[in-house]
DNA sequence: ACTGGCACTCAGCTGGGCAGAGTGCCAGAA
DNA sequence: TTCTGGCACTCTGCCCAGCTGAGTGCCAGT
């Protein structure tokens, strides 16, 4: 179907002299991606007016492979071989060409109700991870809800001999952190009292990154003498909120890396490398955009050892508050549309069962 | 060098009647084992005479190769290929011909430095696991410290609404564990300090699973009105006790499963896997004898996923008392001296950095 | 602007032939 | 009895040539 005058307002100038791709190329690209993602195997023209009616022969489906070529949009692996999609063409159907498939109503029950079980933190993430590895048969990344938008439900202070004590930071999504307190003087029951009761009514309720500012002067309202001990203790809680942007992530469906495709071990090498180093998958998910999809494709990943591959992310949260990302990461010639909608549902869901708890 | 009379008694009866296998098959076997594993090719007669110096001709080998063949130990892909090892010779040479090989006082520093660096119970199991992966080249398995043989350090409860506590047990080992607690009736502070106490006061000291018949009697020393709280709060506090030997597991090195061979892509799937449940190698771990190494090669795993690959774990613990298990998980063509030594010398340095913190 | 036809290219398969590694066996030496 | 050298045999792996088929680019014609 040619350009039938949309509304753009330039309804006289039908062929602006910049004319790059035509409805019926783009057509063809995105034929030639959904077959070759299918089939794996480079797609010719004449397969492909058999497989898709487009109402045009063979030839000029090849002027126009010959135009995508040129413009970089596919490649031929030799000549006389068929075209397979570049990333460039992969980023145009997915900006362009493709709709994010939703999930179908059973799926999003089964989605639901497979999360649904889940009985604590832990085990949110632990079923999120592996649900999404298995609706998308690729690899899933999921972080840890992250603690810098979360809140402080309570902070504990344990005496475990005279001068050492065990800070515990309980938030409001569930997560525990301790810390052991090696203190300049002894602490007596008295005073750990007052500082936890002072501790929480201060800090209770806060967001994580603001207690230090809530908490700077609590150490002047204690006895001078008491002040080195209240010190440290804030000092260890602060660098334990500040530690906490080292967060954590988990892995599932690595054994779907077998279906990588035939030249396989030598793709499979460097990924797995990168799935082991949690700072290049934090890394990954935190040049995910906060609210929106994110799909990165191939070269456009900065990490070198995933340049065969596509990564997929969102950000996930209860409300709409975004708290943490998650992903899968898969060949370049995955579906995008199948695979954005398992993420996004996915993702949709957590984001409601966090909600509930 | 042939049998020299050792002095086993038997000198005049030099050929006992069943003499299966002589020294110098045992050499070849041996032989054959190293080369293969160095080399990943099947082993002929000649190659064998020219890289170690058995004082015989090729034809000799020859015929105590098929001697080899014929009880199982060595086996030929097709006619007129060398012979590699069946998972029986690997048996026979671990068990008879190998030494483990100590690690170097180098390498011995760089563990215990490597290790020594760690800053709380999870780095340690994080770098124990790094390190492993990185000294054997292969696929690393660590379980974390068990709760089953720790004991008790403290137990915290903090109350978070007037029937909502959170408890908290932190054991010697470092490791902390929280559970949520409803309570049918409010719990007023005096209650609170009073049951923590107690509950610190019989229980603290105590190994987790003797921890049920400590607390047994508590409720009654508590007012009528309050036993219905205290027993709910036990009631979680045991659940908590028990579900820890639902224990977890870090892994590390799966980048090492490309080195695996060159069929890999089809062990490689199952491997991965197997990596993936943490019943399975929970199970793999527990099967490990408490104290000596052992070795599993091959068929001998019973999980059919891994029939291709060699564990080899061991335990570790403060003291000699084990905790928990570590290994690893390679080709059954791997360098069973080599590996075995990187794994005594790694459990032996985790026991100590345990015992110090 | 599209189509049919044509010549061309090239990957992948097939089959034959060859070299090399390795074996098993046997007769003779130690 | 045990080892050795020699010999014939069996394979796999590799190379080469030829063929087939898929796919292309181009061009002349509608």
């Amino acid at each position: 179907m040619p350009d039938d005058g949309k509304p753009d307002g330039r309804l006289i100038d039908t062929r602006p002299s910049v004319r790059p791709l035509d409805e019926r190329r783009l057509a063809v690209l995105r034929a030639i991606v959904q077959d070759y993602v299918g089939t794996e195997e480079p797609v010719g023209s004449k397969a492909l007016v058999e497989r898709h009616n487009l109402g045009v022969s063979p030839a000029t489906v090849r002027n126009d492979m010959a135009a995508l070529e040129e413009e970089g949009y596919i490649h031929q692996p030799h000549t006389s071989a068929g075209r397979i999609p570049t990333d460039k063409g992969y980023r145009l159907f997915v900006d362009r060409l493709a709709e994010v498939k939703p999930m179908t109503a059973p799926e999003r029950r089964a989605i639901r109700h497979f999360l649904e079980g889940a009985v604590d933190l832990d085990d949110v993430v632990a079923r999120t991870v592996r649900l999404l590895a298995q609706l998308t048969r690729q690899v899933a990344v999921v972080q840890y809800p992250s603690l810098t938008r979360s809140t402080v439900r309570h902070i504990e202070l344990v005496s475990l001999t005279p001068t050492k004590l065990m800070l515990v930071l309980i938030t409001n999504t569930g997560r525990v952190e301790q810390r052991m307190v090696d203190c300049p003087a002894p602490v007596g029951e008295a005073l750990l009292g007052d500082l936890r009761a002072r501790l929480n009514g201060m800090a209770g309720g806060c967001r994580l990154p603001e207690v230090p500012t809530v908490l700077e002067d609590l150490p002047g309202g204690f006895e001078p003498a008491d002040r080195p001990a209240v010190s440290t203790v804030l000092t260890v809680l602060f660098e334990a909120l500040a530690e906490q942007n080292e967060e954590r992530i988990m892995l599932a469906g690595t054994a779907n890396l077998t279906r990588f495709g035939h030249d396989f071990p030598l793709t499979i090498r460097p990924v797995l490398e990168a799935l082991e180093e949690q700072v290049v998958l934090l890394r990954l998910l935190g040049e995910t955009a906060d609210s929106a999809m994110t799909v990165r494709i191939g070269h456009e990943i900065a990490y070198e050892g995933l340049n065969s591959t596509s990564v997929v992310s969102v950000g996930y949260g209860s409300g709409d508050q975004s708290v943490a990302k998650l992903g899968v990461i898969g060949p370049t010639r995955m579906d995008y549309p199948g695979t954005m909608g398992a993420v996004r549902a996915v993702a949709r869901y957590v984001g409601q069962i966090l909600d509930e708890s």
